[in-house]
DNA sequence: TTGTACGCGTTATCAA
DNA sequence: TTGATAACGCGTACAA
């Protein structure tokens, strides 16, 4: 009864092949349809008997179903792609674990792609998750087009956009209510008594995040009449470009307290590295609010105030959002806006409140010393 | 001439059905083969013609070939699977763009997967990346047997152990010399005056990251007499453990000064955040070295001295060890081995070195005030 | 230079 | 309750 499996000789090593359907319905002795069956549970059509002697034969052989196979026959990979414009921003890390345990709950595979920003290897990313017929795309634009990107994929394929909205506004879209945000973080240093901010932004050039913080950003200062606002754009790649943008904004004469609001939380770290070179002291000589809650941000003296982002959730968001549309939902394009929490620190402190590198008050006095 | 795509009325609205390479013969009026044949891009044996015309419809159709369909003919899916215990780890996420990098380069496709430091976890999603049979694997395992690795996978699989080695060894295998860079830390302290060191890691139990670091370290402080060493473990889950241990160390008596030296990023965190909350201060205090080099190695005052993986080289030398592995290397099981790089900043500082918070002089010393 | 026909591993539709 | 057979989309012998 025991047949063995169909090996062939390579290299003068045996290298079994991996068994198939047939394999394992040839050793149970039934047909491929019913060992499909058994694959399928249908557990209320089958004999006892022969349930048995299928689940020994898979034992037997180690036979798994190939998901390749599967996926030309019925058209389903359960592959969803995500593409990312940088892998290393600890947001879109934060955002892909959200995703990822949806995705795993769904039973659907993630296939995670870096764009690293380049509109052409965007491009290429596409075309290689559109080759493998991913079934929905979670797209975290490297600021591409919403033509090239209907181009570049099949119509009809469920596309959730990522932070990041494209212009026509025809996909759906998953992020943050970056206008509010702006808003409550220039309300939040205006009300710890800075005067004279300044919004810092790599190039806005229509990425969707960074036009909407700027415009939170003046609505917030347009209501506060003694204050002033600027935004200012920062080519991260030139290597002084910050520490110079900086230092002519805390220049400039001004009789109030001159705060920074990073847009992103690259800008945050680039800031942060340019007040230190300069020498200068977080809040008096200079107050900064952040976007992006960092592993950090409390550790840098006096502590660094951000806007944290419920990230995760942002993540289950963008696969819920692709499942609802896989389900068949045919709705208008669709909004999926989060709110962002102001999480206070040192950074931002009234003149009168925390000084920095004031000493801490221990959470245990003393408790672990000995 | 023209024939209409296959359209299927579904919902009320029309969705066009990928074109096929049949459908693409069709509109082209010649052979699926001839097709196939130009699509491998064998300009030698197909008329000017035809090319054209086969080049025509594919335009007009918008085909793109099913790598579904390619993989189940051929068995090779062009996928390569990456698991790692842990995305937000920096480390992790680094390496991955080296190994995303090399992977286009070759013409594959990377499929990541994050255990979360789960065995069972892990279990699933290498059960999950052998149905899409992908060709081969990249493994930061989070503490699995090998032998449940190769249980799960199919015989002859090429694996790459990424960082973390399983014991039997009969893997080919990525990472650091980590006993040298553990000694190398561990001089480099002993050189600027410290003589009382704490190796703090998470729980070791068989990672081997860490039992090498700790051989490192002890074997650094064999070879210097009047030193003395400890290695501490710190379960991070518990909130208040890794104060408590800061603490006890630094209340053991000694008349030499005092340094740890961090087995990881996340520790460096951990230890830092400890330091600050018991009011310390580096390196007066307690010096610091910290395993993995980190974006805020530098802003946290007075700069921690950390040891540098080559991460980038690391991703790229894992597809590599793969590529050649499914190039038919046949060879006993592989190890590469990367060297750390200690970057010196003021947390290790010598008693007559840099001061904390001393003023830096900056690097343009006004060129940016007005 | 081109076409025919088969197989890759599954699932689904019939019949039995 | 089970089995034979036809797809799914592509590559590739082999034939023309």
């Amino acid at each position: 009864m025991l047949r063995r499996l169909p090996a062939d000789v390579r290299r003068g090593t045996t290298v079994r092949r991996a068994a198939t359907i047939a394999d394992v319905a040839a050793y149970a002795g039934v047909s491929k349809a019913t060992v499909s069956r058994f694959l399928s549970g249908r557990s209320d059509v089958l004999s006892e008997t022969t349930w048995k002697q299928i689940q020994d034969a898979i034992a037997a052989l180690d036979y798994r179903p190939s998901q390749i196979a599967r996926s030309l026959k019925g058209g389903r990979t359960r592959l969803i792609g995500i593409v990312v414009a940088d892998v290393t921003n600890p947001y879109s890390v934060a955002v892909l674990r959200g995703a990822e345990d949806e995705c795993q709950r769904a039973g659907y595979m993630l296939a995670l792609c870096n764009s690293g920003g380049s509109h052409a290897k965007e491009q290429e990313l596409l075309a290689g998750l559109r080759a493998y017929r991913i079934e929905g795309l979670i797209l975290n634009s490297a600021g591409i087009a919403a033509d090239q990107v209907s181009d570049a994929l099949p119509d009809g394929l469920p596309i959730v956009l990522l932070d990041r909205k494209l212009p026509p506004g025809r996909f759906d879209f998953v992020g943050l209510n970056n206008i509010a945000a702006a808003t409550e973080a220039t309300r939040h240093l205006v009300g710890h008594g800075f005067g004279d901010i300044a919004l810092i932004a790599e190039p806005i050039t229509g990425v969707s995040v960074r036009t909407e913080r700027a415009l939170g950003f003046r609505q917030a200062i347009a209501e506060n009449e003694g204050c002033t606002g600027t935004v200012i754009e920062v080519d991260l790649h030139q290597p002084d470009a910050m520490q110079q943008a900086v230092a002519r904004f805390l220049a400039t004469p001004s009789s109030r307290r001159k705060a920074v609001i990073a847009a992103s939380g690259l800008v945050t770290l680039r800031t942060v590295q340019a007040i230190q070179s300069l020498g200068l002291h977080m809040p008096d000589d200079v107050g900064l609010v952040g976007f992006d809650e960092l592993e950090w941000s409390a550790l840098v003296p006096p502590g660094i105030t951000t806007i944290a982002q419920p990230t995760y959730d942002i993540g289950v968001a963008a696969v819920r959002n692709l499942l609802a549309r896989l389900a068949g939902h045919r709705d208008e394009p669709h909004s999926t806006i989060f709110t962002g929490t102001l999480i206070e620190r040192g950074s931002s402190a009234s003149e009168a409140g925390l000084r920095p590198m004031a000493v801490p008050a221990p959470a245990q006095p003393a408790a672990g010393l000995v």
